[in-house]
DNA sequence: TAACTTTGTGTCAAATCAACGCAAAGAAGC
DNA sequence: GCTTCTTTGCGTTGATTTGACACAAAGTTA
């Protein structure tokens, strides 16, 4: 095995692909460089992992410094090797993606500097060193885990109604799913409750209001959308 | 952003899941460390990556010079950050699973140290560092790939019996499988090819031999054994 | 030749799924 | 008020898939 102590290692890079959803709009953070390479260049959010750091710590050193998020759920995605990745040398990335609830989604859309943007996914620039792979395989894993884990709550409000539920997973899937068919299905997955609430307002027949069923029996299963 | 060349970043290494498959069992490949920390116990096989390889660089170096193996399917796992995990220092472990073939195994089987063993994944020792839970990931990794892609004919010869492959199923996801309802779901899923010869030998009714598709339809899919 | 093991193929009732109908709740227009 | 329209909740039905078996063909053993 080589010395243990090597003042040659790669540096560590976390890249992170963060998803709001808002308007039937399934959306990523982009953030336009102020420095080479790449100046001038939309890419994704990210920071070398210091000293002592977790790989969580540093996702929200960043969601937090750079973008004023806070409580975002984050799963680690794929570590990337390419050596010519990044023109400064070698970085390996680990990348992660968010998923971001309507609270934080609002505040920073407000809030942004225009060198920090939402942009629709199907509407995005290029982007600077591989995040367009990166990008690419964060949307591929957050559509097939959708179909066997509930984890599209995380990006709506904690109240949600039936018909708001079914839009995300079109959007997110980007297809039509028989709205009844939908229903019994994530119904039978016990994915979701009825709170017995309604929601008021401008619509007409108003809609149940459902919340996430955090704990959801062990046999969770395939949704097998239509 | 921190400045970018840091004499502070943390080493990374390659750990590697080795899994082999012959005489109904499953096996995983252990090393047993001769030098500190962890000396005299089992863990896995790894090494600390150089400044101008690619993960599965680092891979085959290890397969190759430690274990003598070649042409091995290779995937990556999962990144490991605990601070604490290894007593060194900061260490970040890239976990890869690598599957390998009965003629590797043959061959490993018969000329390796007896520091480096095969071991029935139901019979392994307690492990260094955190390579029990490298372990159990990749165990699961494996258990839930084989469901919805062909990965389980790295683990056969080029040419198998159906009997065989069910077998292996029954192995890897350590279940009984009705043997004419896999078989009806496999040949339906396209993975395999009849090629048209028979396993002669001491078996009784001479099985038919089959072939792994390698142009395999887009349209690929959940297997739900039983 | 008879008994037994192994492998290939088929059957069938039960469960699941996709497609669609319909009525209840509310909004909008008259 | 009354009618019409949209949205949401709940069912139904026919087709498909599934799990549990039966059975026959091919080879071995005695």
């Amino acid at each position: 095995m080589k010395p243990f102590h090597s003042y040659q290692n790669p540096s560590l890079a976390i890249d992170l692909v963060v998803f709001g959803y808002q308007q039937r709009t399934l959306s990523v953070l982009l953030l336009n460089r102020n420095e080479m390479p790449f100046k001038d260049t939309w890419t994704l959010p990210g920071a070398f992992l210091q000293m002592d750091e977790r790989f969580k710590d540093t996702c929200s050193r960043v969601l937090k410094t750079k973008l004023g998020m806070d409580n975002v759920y984050l799963e680690q995605l794929y570590s990337f090797d390419e050596p010519e990745r990044d023109p400064r040398g070698r970085v390996i990335a680990i990348a992660h993606y968010a998923l971001i609830n309507p609270k934080n989604f609002a505040i920073t859309a407000g809030s942004m500097a225009n060198d920090v943007q939402w942009f629709d996914i199907h509407q995005m620039p290029e982007l600077g060193f591989d995040h367009q792979e990166i990008f690419t395989q964060a949307l591929q894993r957050l559509r097939s885990k959708i179909l066997y884990f509930p984890v599209g709550f995380e990006l709506l409000d904690d109240l949600f109604t039936m018909p708001e539920l079914h839009e995300l997973y079109e959007c997110i899937l980007d297809t039509t799913i028989d709205r009844r068919n939908f229903r019994r299905k994530i119904l039978d997955a016990q994915y979701i409750i009825n709170t017995g609430k309604k929601r008021e307002g401008l619509q007409n027949r108003h809609p149940d209001l459902y919340k996430f069923n955090k704990k959801l029996p062990k046999n969770a299963f395939q949704l097998n959308i239509n």
